[in-house]
DNA sequence: AGACATTGTCGAAGCGCTTCACCAGGGGCG
DNA sequence: CGCCCCTGGTGAAGCGCTTCGACAATGTCT
């Protein structure tokens, strides 16, 4: 293993020297820099991680909390971990995988260890338990999602309020009259996750707001549960010609199911789906959609910490917001028979 | 922040007794080892990682080197990784995440700057860049997947042959003649990635051995590679029976097709899946399927990884039977007309 | 009873790095 | 000209932990 050491005298100077030449907190003349840097090069020199965690009191680790759970879009949250990743790794920093399996002590457990300086909350619940162990331990941290008090921590989100408000100004501008929302699992709504309950806030709302008749039914995975769901809204309203889906594991199920009882998408009925890009681009019909900037997400998740290790003040809502693009699924709506 | 020193100060004994009782190297009466594990208790003493790994020269982590793909299948990777972060906790490693963006290099930082002790490797392909610098670096590590030459490296996989084959018997024994394997994208394959390869080789040889005529075809992700695909096929060999399918992303889409074609699954044709439970239970029918045992590959890459730092020669394939699950897509197949 | 293991504890060295305090040598300034 | 203040470099302390060797205090065997 090739030590600082073994740098400094191949180049010919002190190892403080060489430990400003790589930190850059002293001015180094050119000359030196250069010997030093060559050195650093001919002799493979990494700098050893823990050696520097210890004297520096920063171990340029960033701690990456997850759910275990299956009743999210995995590849959302996998785009965003991938996204907080390269973004980590542009400020020299790492990312260390936590899942919630470990408990919130794991919260406690890495800020006390010095593995990692600031931690990252991906699914945040609005009575996430690992808040008040993250206000506790004063961490650096942010949040992707929103708590039901985000005072003091630093929070990154998609705006889903506007969210469920475009959608349902989307289909009330072509329209339509009578609409629904086809949400998340129910398992999301009774655990109370921000975002479910935030988009049917702003559909709500919208929906009232432009006079639209306006219904709203959680859906889980799977065929079963989205032609059962689909079913029951057509019996129930059968007038209903907007449909605005925030469910991607649903998503084929239900265009399916809708073929299947004779609705023609977008001739007559229109759907509006909120889901990552790829993922509208894949269906058929392609799908108007309101994208999950889930890369943003993870980038600004990153810059915010790393403004925060700068001593900036970041705490605060980043909302983030939601842009409606649209595509083959959605159109005027018939008129009356 | 607590340190061994003051955990020693309070339970009155000496710093290097508490870093035995914590390690367990050598042997300490039972009643200071209890005063000691008082203290740590109730101070809430965390070891360090910086110092523990500088001073042992062992991080206690884990890298896990993710790819950035988009064409494989995201859910099973996320699976693997969170299968391969609770197997590690139990260990008392935790985990670290990186992408191939940093490309190969990653391998030499890491182990260079001894941020881990072991990598484990997704997504290897057959001459797979990561692969020398590995053998080079001398880091311990494991590869999920297999690369053209495993000779002395650890490799956990499915055996893939053994699912091409276990599918091709089981379609040949509902008494299906002609056959399909659709694929994964075709880009996996340019890649050669391993596992589409093999699985493709053990469904020709035993097909073959059946006396069943068969034909593969790759399989983008989305609606339209799905149809195009199929539609290809039935017009090319309209007396295909039974389908492989081994494409989690187009599996809906090719559902679909099928039944818009006039066959009814399993009554016409069988459809044999190379997915996850989860993905063939949400199907509709529930899908016969060869599962992915993507909890126990990462369990077995970090139980193999553990058996490597503590001295064993853990080198070879660890290939995991593949199972066939029948459920509600094959059936026999239909008398000629 | 003496020699010899065994067991439990301690002191100190040192892992590789950062950073503070210090110093030598030039300018620029009044 | 003497002063101070830059710039560029060094030395050494110390971050919190592991681990080796030393050493009492026991027990065990002839």
């Amino acid at each position: 293993m090739v030590t600082l050491a073994q740098v400094a005298r191949h180049a010919g100077v002190s190892p403080s020297t060489v430990s400003y030449v790589i930190s850059g907190k002293r001015s180094i003349s050119q000359e030196t820099r250069l010997r030093v840097e060559r050195s650093i090069a001919e002799l493979g020199y990494h700098p050893h991680a823990g050696a520097r965690a210890l004297a520096s009191n920063r171990s340029n680790v960033i701690a990456l909390m997850i759910p275990l759970r299956t009743d999210m879009f995995v590849p959302v949250m996998m785009e965003i971990a991938i996204a907080i990743t390269t973004t980590a790794r542009r400020y020299g920093h790492d990312v260390l995988l936590l899942t919630s399996e470990e408990g919130p002590s794991a919260v406690k457990r890495i800020a006390a260890s010095g593995l990692a300086d600031a931690v990252i909350l991906m699914d945040v619940e609005l009575e996430d338990e690992r808040i008040p162990l993250l206000r506790q331990t004063g961490a650096a941290a942010a949040l992707i999602g929103l708590p039901a008090d985000p005072s003091g921590l630093t929070c990154v989100d998609l705006d889903f309020e506007a969210t469920g408000a475009l959608a349902a100004d989307h289909l009330a501008d072509l329209g339509h009259r009578e609409v629904a929302l086809i949400g998340a699992a129910e398992s999301v709504y009774r655990r109370h996750t921000g975002f479910a309950e935030r988009t049917l806030a702003g559909f709500r709302q919208q929906a009232a707001a432009r006079g639209l008749s306006h219904l709203h039914r959680p859906c889980g995975a799977g065929h079963e549960a989205a032609s059962g769901t689909i079913s029951r809204i057509l019996q129930e309203r059968p007038h209903t010609t907007g449909f605005v889906v925030q469910n991607e594991a649903a998503l084929p199920h239900l265009l399916g199911q809708l073929r299947q009882s004779g609705r023609a998408v977008p001739e007559d009925v229109s759907v509006v789906a909120i889901c990552p890009d790829e993922v509208a681009l894949h269906s058929a019909p392609q799908l108007t959609s309101v994208s999950i900037p889930a890369q943003e997400m993870g980038r600004r998740a990153v810059e915010l910490l790393m403004a925060q290790a700068g001593g900036e003040d970041t705490s605060g809502l980043t909302l983030l917001r939601p842009t409606l693009t649209m595509r083959e699924s959605s159109g005027p709506a018939a008129a009356a028979p």
